[in-house]
DNA sequence: TGGGGTAGGTCTACTATAGAGACCACCACC
DNA sequence: GGTGGTGGTCTCTATAGTAGACCTACCCCA
């Protein structure tokens, strides 16, 4: 947690909404590896180049219309590359670009972080939904016909 | 990218599959923080506390619903804290959880290599969007019929 | 010689999720 | 006494993701 405190200063600077987004690389670049496969297709490429199917059997849950998309995103994104060997059937190789090269680093220190916080994530989770919500969330409101809310929507 | 090779060692340990998605936390906390608004309203928080309505300001193209949703999950693993004040109308303070501040450090990391990077992003984009692709990607198909997908699907 | 398997995708239909925007109750302010 | 601001929820619609059939072309096996 040492720079957190020049993360925060860093933080500062970035106008985070939509109508500056041209101006936020954070709302650009999250938009593109933030969502649910890029990051798992960069973590499975780091270790070596895969085929598609390698992907495929490798993120199991990932229909292949959503790994084709991803990895063009990626492709066209400059984080991968795509090289096809004019074997019989053709053979199709992804692998990681210097630019997804680079993307490692960063992201290992996010990794390493879910790593050794997903037990409080899911002991937080776990009393949060076990703790009733003794007030309505709507902060008026304190008419008592509204019922709790049933407090144990555990999705 | 010095310790990028340890990263890539650390990553190889993952299984990526849904499967053990329980043995996964990588699966686990990406699922949470990698939407489309979770690192924004960390970033927004990472700064100094917000109230509802500021963070709908900060970033203006959040929907009031996703704004709660996103909140409240937030809230249920712990990263960020809920505060009412007994104002009237009562006021809702959030503001990062120890939790949500470790995350601070790792995702300064990524926000700084979106901010380096996202020029050569950019950069690859046009280029991907510029050249034509020669060949199909389907990798058989080599009858001439189907044309070359128009390639400036310039989403 | 014909059927099944594999390769890397595409296409269509269905479903889950996000977004838009109305609404709520209350109060301060002009 | 209408308007705007408070923190949300609700419903409806649009968009994105999923499941799974399908495609071409080759190999192996019988």
């Amino acid at each position: 947690m040492s720079n957190a405190s020049s993360a925060i200063e860093r933080f500062s600077r970035y106008p985070l909404g939509e109508s500056q987004s041209v101006h936020c690389p954070v709302r650009d670049v999250l938009d593109r590896i933030g969502d649910k496969w890029s990051m798992l297709m960069i973590m499975a490429l780091a270790t070596r180049p895969h085929r598609f199917s390698e992907l495929h059997r490798a993120v199991n849950d990932i229909s292949k219309r959503m790994l084709t998309q991803t990895l063009r995103d990626l492709e066209r994104d400059g984080l991968i590359t795509r090289h096809v060997f004019p074997t019989k059937p053709p053979g199709v190789e992804y692998r990681l670009a210097p630019l997804g090269l680079s993307l490692l680093d960063p992201m290992a220190g996010l990794i390493a972080w879910a790593d050794r916080c997903h037990g409080d994530i899911h002991a937080a989770r776990a009393r949060f939904d076990g703790t009733p919500v003794e007030v309505p969330r709507q902060a008026f409101s304190a008419r008592s016909e509204v019922p709790p809310r049933s407090t144990n929507r555990q999705g």
